[in-house]
DNA sequence: CACTTTTTTAGAATCATTATAAAGTAGACT
DNA sequence: AGTCTACTTTATAATGATTCTAAAAAAGTG
């Protein structure tokens, strides 16, 4: 399997339940955004059984940790992740309550002007909001 | 009172509890961050005495949505609000959990470049994640 | 196989937020 | 002022996403 070695090089145990959910996020012609319960559905309706939420949650929060997730910045009763883990920044369409990727070249260069001392900009993330 | 005026245009009867959230709000040198619970403490603090936290959610969003307040783009259990309106962009210091002002003029024009048909930009939100 | 450590799991706990519904208040009109 | 009505406040309950717990299962090691 080819998630095997990706989890072994992680620290993570390829334990069944995290190699089913690397099939679910990562065997995907596109990438998407998701709440931990869109994800639970999915597995749910892809492998025709259905994996712990306490597990679902523990392996989402590993794998965002490790940088194969991305949280996406949003308000939202809901936390909503990202299998895309490029640089880039989103739509959010207020309406359809759906996020939409905008690709680095989509958004001009962005210049950070302002310094905070001993710090460091870790990322720079654009939310567009859409209305009618 | 000067909140009086601004209540009645905008539909919102000025009730003690909404004139007293405005000052600790609004009658401030600069502006400022704050989740629901720090507010209901700023009031308890400044005001010797409480208004119903149900008061306090639905004076904040009240005032959201009438555009005296903003909500801020974050991954948090909290959500965050802004007594600043003006179209600027937030520095988040991952260590500290705070949030710091950006300036438009501190991050360059931003330029999008995609369309969406049928929708229009509402807002353009910038965060920058800072770390160590 | 033993043994240790990590992981999964169901269910409970937490806690921010929203809903409920009864009591209070503001505004309008006699 | 008093009456009426719609809006507001309030304590409290309900909701629901997320985290915690602790026991059972699985993984890794030799
Ligand atoms: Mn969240
Ligand atoms: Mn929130
Ligand atoms: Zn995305
Ligand atoms: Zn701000």
């Amino acid at each position: 399997m080819k998630y095997i070695e990706k989890l072994r090089n992680s620290g993570l145990r390829p334990t069944k339940q995290r190699l089913q959910i690397c099939e679910v996020l990562f065997d995907t012609e596109t990438t998407f955004h998701f709440t931990i319960n869109d994800l639970a559905n999915k597995i749910k309706r892809q492998l025709n059984h259905k994996i712990s939420l306490a597990t679902v949650y523990n392996t989402v929060h590993a794998f965002e940790k490790k940088g194969y997730l991305k949280q996406i910045p949003i308000n939202s009763n809901q936390t909503y992740f990202d299998t895309n883990i490029s640089d880039h920044h989103h739509f959010y369409d207020l309406k359809e309550e759906k996020l939409i990727d905008l690709e680095n070249s989509d958004v001009g260069p962005i210049k950070i002007l302002k310094k905070i001392g001993g710090k460091k900009i870790k990322s720079v993330e654009v939310l567009v909001k859409l209305e009618d």
